[in-house]
DNA sequence: GCTCGTTTCAAACGACCGTTTGAATGATAC
DNA sequence: GTATCATTCAAACGGTCGTTTGAAACGAGC
């Protein structure tokens, strides 16, 4: 079995894929076992072996299945803005809508289980485990110095490192904002309009953009600080 | 290797805790086993059974070390401050540091552990598990509606479900700063100032305020907007 | 000396893990 | 029908998991 295995499967993979990616989201990796994805998505056990190789392997192609996609909808989206620029810097809000509007949009999709990757994806960026984060660090390596350069040419006055440290608080808004476990329960009573996934747009991107432009620790805050509790 | 050394018992207890807390976030819990902790903590296997009871005692007690006094902290910070406040509203900095300056301040504490800890509850905000949820939201039930209410005082004008949202993706922002595991390595070659957790404070404190008092959706953002996606 | 309660220890327990096996099944082409 | 191939299936594999056990070691009081 080379070239040609990958050619026709029924659904069993599909449905596996399904299956494992609802379980991980649910239970995390290492809780989800073959005999669960497996007894949802109503195939043999031995079938994940079978398609996948191993359950690692599994996971990446859970990943590879929307991830590939995902972020070539990202880089057209900022390939897009800069073409409209003709060689001028884009402006913050276009490059943030590129990433992260891209990716709420595919996360507002509930039909095809775009929010249940989207949640996962979120969930993954914290996971420990070593092989996880190797193979996400691969999947965006086309993708991040672009954003990276764009954002330097946009935001010129701002040190890089600053840009940097800002693009990964957004990152981190917006996983928690998607994996939406929300453990504090800090919006319990408002689960209703939490599955309005256009809402959460609506939400998000003024923060983050708020954030990415905040004037710097050093820069003058108006006074209002009374006790500097380092002298910066 | 230096058993004859260790030969006194320094409290076995405390050992098992710092050493599970740092598998804990080198591994999750799932993936770290008694055996790894009581081999690392030099201990016998069966010591945490008979310390703790189980191992899902031993997380809760894992968290309860610490978060308890952090959440007394930041308690007693906002008290400090609605007490110079004279019953006028706090201004949202002042509340933004209560809660996340103290928690910063804690993880920059590399020495007696808050550090790993610290990185241990961002990464936990975003656990599965469900008894670990249950047990987080117990342990801020006293503390969440305090912030809740004084941020509603503070910002009159926004919509407090607009405000709890902010709040959750200034969680999400601190979490994946702290943890930072920067699965997508934006900040690799800056790895130096990374441990610098002063310098974290001065990155994300701004951040987070600007986050906070973004303009709304709806409001006028300086005719800067060109391409109204969707007309709010 | 001995007792008693606490803590440590090596060994084992049953359960479940990911994976493998070899036979049964199904579809396709001759 | 027969041969060929991919796929499914029940059953089992060796390991590792969290937990339990009963005995050994320890320390304080007498």
């Amino acid at each position: 079995m080379s070239l040609t295995e990958a050619k026709q499967n029924p659904d069993t993979r599909e449905r596996i894929l399904d299956a494992a990616e609802a379980l991980f989201v649910e239970h995390g990796f290492e809780a989800t076992t073959m005999r669960l994805i497996t007894g949802r998505a109503g195939v043999n056990l031995a079938a994940i072996n079978y398609h996948f190789g191993s359950k690692e392997a599994l996971i990446q192609d859970v990943f590879r299945r929307r991830l590939t996609w995902l972020n070539e909808a990202r880089l057209s989206a900022l390939e897009r803005f800069e073409k409209e620029a003709r060689g001028a810097p884009l402006k913050p809000h276009q490059i943030v809508e590129a990433f992260f509007g891209v990716s709420l949009r595919m996360a507002a999709d509930t039909e095809h289980g775009g929010h249940t990757f989207m949640r996962l994806l979120g969930r993954t960026y914290t996971e420990p485990s070593a092989f996880v984060r190797q193979f996400l660090a691969d999947e965006y390596a086309a993708v991040v110095p672009r954003f990276k350069q764009a954002l330097f040419r946009a935001l010129p006055d701002v040190p890089p490192e600053e840009i940097l440290w800002r693009f990964h608080f957004m990152l981190g808004a917006m996983s928690y904002a998607i994996a939406g476990t929300d453990a504090l329960q800090l919006v319990a009573e408002h689960e209703l309009d939490e599955k309005d996934p256009e809402a959460l747009s609506r939400r998000l991107m003024p923060f983050l953009l708020g954030g990415l432009r905040a004037p710097l620790a050093g820069q003058a805050v108006k006074a209002k600080e009374k006790t500097p509790r380092k002298a910066a």
